[in-house]
DNA sequence: ATAGGCATGTAAGCAGTTACATGATTTA
DNA sequence: TAAATCATGTAACTGCTTACATGCCTAT
């Protein structure tokens, strides 16, 4: 049971609505943990019974209310339990890199085209996480936030999806290029030996 | 259903026992999928039903005897029909990462030492990936391998692991180090704000 | 009007994890 | 003689995914 921790530490940004979690967490790397909705609706249901959460009607005008989560003490204790129990391995699970693996008893098309695609997303994901660092430490340079900031956790796990998109990229556009050289030798003669 | 597809994109590469799988996947960047010894056994015995795969019983002295598996026509097809596919988002979760994105309200003394034995791990992981690129090429260098040589494919993820083992030694140990740096000013004095 | 965003869930089914079970052989 | 490696599973449980369900408000 893990994905409980992923959450305690997301609402120690701020208070959220189930609604705010799933777009959080849908953005994948959020932290590192990626979680459908109803994960999330079941275990901010499951927090707030256990206390480790604590929920606060929000009433809005124009659009449904809802409801807000904080992290109680018992839910900071029980964060700091899992800090200092071993960590899991990573877990990883990439389609795409099966289908690259696989790569030369199939047609290559639709693997370049899904790199390519996959290379866009890693481009927005970075564009999307460096805003996020610019707005966390403020007016600040990067190495005196991290000396003398106050929060610098959510900063750190965000450069570490900086680095994940950013060779995420540089690869899926290495690969479709690699793949691409070999199959069509279109176009104008190159010089390279014909088939 | 995507397992299956990544136990038949591992048998391209020869044949294998579900004990040599459980080996290939535990190291778990083998081909971006982890996954539990238990799960492969299950999974073989799907794949053989459905005919994906061929089991071939091998004789041993000295050790118990073991089945080894092919991937049949209808098979490769199954791979194509995937490949085809669009792909799956990225599917990531470190606990590690969620330790660190809530450090600030914990103890970091053994985040950070979860952190440097990870940098270590992954050390260890791109060291027995380049030896696998190595052995991937034989002879040649990497780009002529790439233009010209007849299986890229496992290279090709390979690389993909080589970057995100780098990627994950150099986070981790640029964390620890801030983190360290943070919390224990201690030594000789360094002019900085005391406590 | 219709699509899309906000907001929260339930229910069924499949996938993945953990624990247990067995047994032979080689190495320390 | 104990531990590690080879070799293959079963069973129970938990966690995750997919599909379904509802309803209001805003923007096009």
């Amino acid at each position: 049971m893990a994905l409980r921790h992923a959450v305690l530490a997301a609402l120690l940004d701020g208070e959220y609505s189930g609604y705010q979690l799933t777009k959080i967490f849908d953005v994948g790397v959020a932290n590192f943990w990626y979680a459908a909705p109803q994960q999330l609706y079941a275990e901010l249901a499951k927090l707030e019974a256990d206390g480790l959460v604590a929920g606060r009607e929000v009433v809005q005008h124009g659009r449904p209310n809802k409801r807000v989560f904080t992290v109680t003490e018992a839910g900071i204790a029980e964060l700091a339990a899992f800090a200092a129990t071993p960590a899991k391995p990573l877990l990883i699970r990439e389609d795409l890199a099966v289908k690259v693996h696989a790569v030369d008893v199939l047609d290559p098309e639709p693997v370049i085209a899904q790199l390519l695609e996959r290379a866009e997303q890693a481009a927005a994901k970075l564009a999307l996480f460096e805003k996020i660092l610019l707005r966390l430490r403020g007016d600040l340079d990067e190495e005196t936030f991290l000396r003398e900031g106050e929060r610098i956790g959510p900063y750190l796990s965000c450069l570490a999806g900086c680095r994940l998109e950013r060779q995420m990229r540089e690869w899926c556009l290495q690969t479709a290029r690699t793949l691409g050289r070999r199959t069509a030798p279109t176009g104008a003669p190159t010089g390279r030996t014909s088939p």
